[in-house]
DNA sequence: TGCCATGTTAAACT
DNA sequence: GAGTTTAACATGGC
């Protein structure tokens, strides 16, 4: 579940801000009786990571590849990795994910929001200083790196490289100037669109590469395969994105 | 129907 | 102990 996805969930999930937890449970390992009697006092994301802040921790969840919430319903059959029951009745199920729980709850001193590409405090010259202490990064693995651009995944990485037509093995490095800043505000405006587009419930209608056959533009076979240090699949056209090494 | 994939962590190994 | 590789998690969609 990459960063605009958690988002959405913060918008969905609003209502239980200021709830009180009675029961806590599921099959992660946390303590469990440590979270009733808490109340939810905020929702944030940075990058992947939802958090749940509460009154004297935060319940950190990571949903990794497949996990899924159910508010107020539950999956018919699988047992949630996290349950949350609240006094007024709600629920809050969560599945296939990793669950901790940070003994914190100003996450301005565990995360710094400003390189969440989803956050309003989001910076693109500080991404940019990073990406020039990187010159022999591949661009795909730049795009990966959570702690320049916490948030994005493989699909905005895929996309975002199409929008800018770059090449995912080209370094960082070898890129012009205009291509660096088209990188970094792609990144970023791509992410708002898959939340708009996800929010719609649209998204995968609009990947324009990303496990798609033929180029939109210009019909050429993609090319599909694991590029990077990262190895995760890429999914390019080989006549419009341009490699710079 | 079998296989791949929106991701990360921790154990196992060198 | 440091660095690297592998396994684990677990399921909807093509």
């Amino acid at each position: 579940m990459e960063g605009p996805a958690l988002t959405l969930l913060k918008e969905e999930a609003h209502a239980f801000i200021g709830k009180k937890i009675v029961e806590a449970s599921g099959s992660s390992k946390v303590d469990w009786d440590t979270l009733a009697g808490q109340q939810l006092r905020q929702l944030q994301s940075w990058g992947k990571h939802f958090l749940l802040v509460l009154d004297n921790c935060t319940i950190r969840i990571h949903y990794l590849m497949f996990g899924n919430y159910y508010l107020n319903s539950r999956h018919p059959d699988k047992t949630p990795k996290l349950s949350l029951q609240f006094n007024d009745g709600s629920e809050w199920n969560n599945y296939n994910c990793a669950v901790r729980i940070l003994p914190e709850t100003d996450m301005s001193r565990l995360y710094d929001f400003s390189t969440d590409i989803m956050d309003e405090s989001w910076n693109a010259a500080k991404a940019k200083a990073k990406l020039k202490n990187h010159p022999g990064m591949q661009v795909c693995d730049a795009l990966m790196n959570q702690d320049i651009f916490a948030g994005v995944g493989n699909v905005i990485k895929n996309e975002a490289l199409f929008r800018i037509a770059v090449q995912p093995e080209s370094l960082v490095g070898a890129l012009p100037p205009r291509k660096l800043t088209e990188l970094l505000r792609e990144a970023h405006t791509y992410s708002y669109d898959f939340y708009r587009w996800r929010k719609e419930g649209v998204l995968r209608k609009k990947y324009c590469v990303h496990q798609r056959k033929y180029c939109p533009t210009c019909d050429t076979l993609l090319v599909k395969k694991p590029t990077g240090e990262l190895q995760r699949n890429s999914f390019y056209c080989p006549v419009d994105q341009v490699l710079y090494t």
